[in-house]
DNA sequence: GTCTATAGACAGATAGAC
DNA sequence: GTCTATCTGTCTATAGAC
C-alpha cells in the first residue's frame, strides 16, 4: 500500500515533465516507466493505461488553487488574488499548464476531460471582470477578447526559456523572483483594464 | 512538374490542418496521404520524410509577413502596424502559429530548426519596444515580461474557439471582424505599455 | 505488487511494378 | 511521378512467473 502509492506518484512525476517536453502522443509508456524507474507493465496495472495517467495529474497535483472555490468580494482585489495565485501556481507546476494548454490546443480526445479543469480555472477571472465592469473600476469593450488577452498573457508568460537567450540578452538582470514576476503581471494586465493599482 | 507540384501542395495542405489539431508526433503520414487523396510513399519522395514536411510549411506559407524585413520608424506606427500584421496572419495562418507554438512550447526536436522564423516574428517587436521606451513613447519596467506579455496576447487570443461556448454566452453579439479585433488588440496593449493610440 | 517476455497493432520508410 | 506491397522497428497492453 506504501509502496504501491510510491510507485503511482514515481510514474505521475515522471510523466507530468514528459508529457510536457514531448507532448501526449510524443511520449510512450516505456519513457514514463524508465523514468520512474519500474517496469513497463505497472502503467496499466496501477492506471489502466496511458491517458488516465495524464488524467490522474489533476487529480493529484493542483490542490488549493483549483479545488476549492474562488471567493469573490472586490473586483480590484479579487484580480490581484486571482492573477498572484495564477503565477505562483504557473511557478510551481509549469507542466500542468503546459499539458493543459497542448490538449486544448489541438482539441484531444483528452481536452474534453480536461475541460472542468478549464472551468475551475477561468471562470472566476470571468466573474471578476463582469463585476469589476459594472462596478466601474475596469475598462473594457469585449468580455471575450479581454479573457483572450488576459488568459494568454498569464498562460504564455514563462513557459519557456526558449527565447530568454535569444530575445533579451540585455535584460538578464532582471531576477525571476516570484515576487516581481507578479508585480509585473499585474501591472501590465491592470494597465490593460484601466485600473488602478 | 506542374503535377508534381500539385501533389506537393496537397500534402502541404493536409499536414497543415492534421499536424496543427493533433500535433507532430500524433500525425501519421498515412492520415497526411489520406488528405491529400495520394498514395503513402509520396511523403518521402517528394520531402524525404514527415519532418521535412512540418518544415517545408513555413517557407511554403507565410509569404508577406515573415520574408520581408519589417522597417522601422515611428515605434508607435511600429507597433500599431506589427500587431496589424500579426493579427491578419494570425487570422489567415492559424494553424502554422499553432504549430509553431506546439514545437517550441515542447522544445522538440524541430524547434531548433524553427528558430529562425520565430526570431524573424519576434525580433522587430522587441526593436520597438526598445526605441519606444528610448523615445518616452512606451511605459514600462522589464523588456523580457513585457516580449512575454505582448506575445502571450498576440498568440493566445483566439487560438481556439474552445473558450467561446462555455466561458462567454452573452458576449457572442462580438463579431470577429478583423478591424475589430486588431482594434481591441491594438488597445489592449497600447494601455499595457502606458502608450497614447 | 512487481517483474520479464511477448502478443498484436501500427508506425515510417522503401522496393519494385507501371 | 505514382502506385501497391512489404520490411523493420516500436508502440500499448497483457499473460504469467515470482
Amino acid at each position: 500500500m506504501q509502496d504501491s502509492k510510491d510507485v503511482k506518484l514515481k510514474i505521475l512525476d515522471g510523466a507530468k515533465v514528459l508529457f510536457a517536453q514531448k507532448g501526449f502522443e510524443g511520449t510512450t509508456v516505456r519513457q514514463i516507466c524508465d523514468q520512474a524507474g519500474v517496469a513497463l507493465a505497472l502503467v496499466s496495472y496501477h492506471f489502466g493505461g496511458k491517458e488516465n495517467v495524464l488524467l490522474a495529474l489533476y487529480d493529484t497535483f493542483a490542490p488549493q488553487f483549483l479545488q476549492e472555490p474562488f471567493v469573490l468580494s472586490d473586483p480590484e482585489q479579487d484580480l490581484r488574488r486571482f492573477i498572484t495565485e495564477f503565477v505562483r501556481f504557473r511557478r510551481e507546476e509549469p507542466e500542468l499548464i503546459n499539458i493543459l494548454q497542448q490538449e486544448i490546443m489541438m482539441q484531444s480526445p483528452r481536452a474534453e476531460k480536461l475541460q472542468k479543469c478549464v472551468f475551475a480555472l477561468w471562470m472566476p477571472l470571468r466573474e471578476i471582470l463582469i463585476s469589476g465592469k459594472e462596478q466601474g473600476q475596469f475598462e473594457y469593450e469585449s468580455l471575450r477578447h479581454t479573457l483572450n488577452f488576459i488568459v494568454g498573457t498569464l498562460i504564455f508568460s514563462r513557459v519557456h526559456s526558449f527565447f530568454d537567450p535569444v530575445f533579451v540578452q540585455d535584460d538578464i538582470k532582471d531576477k525571476d523572483e516570484l515576487e516581481e514576476v507578479v508585480e509585473h503581471t499585474l501591472r501590465f494586465i491592470f494597465k490593460g483594464l484601466q485600473a488602478a493599482h
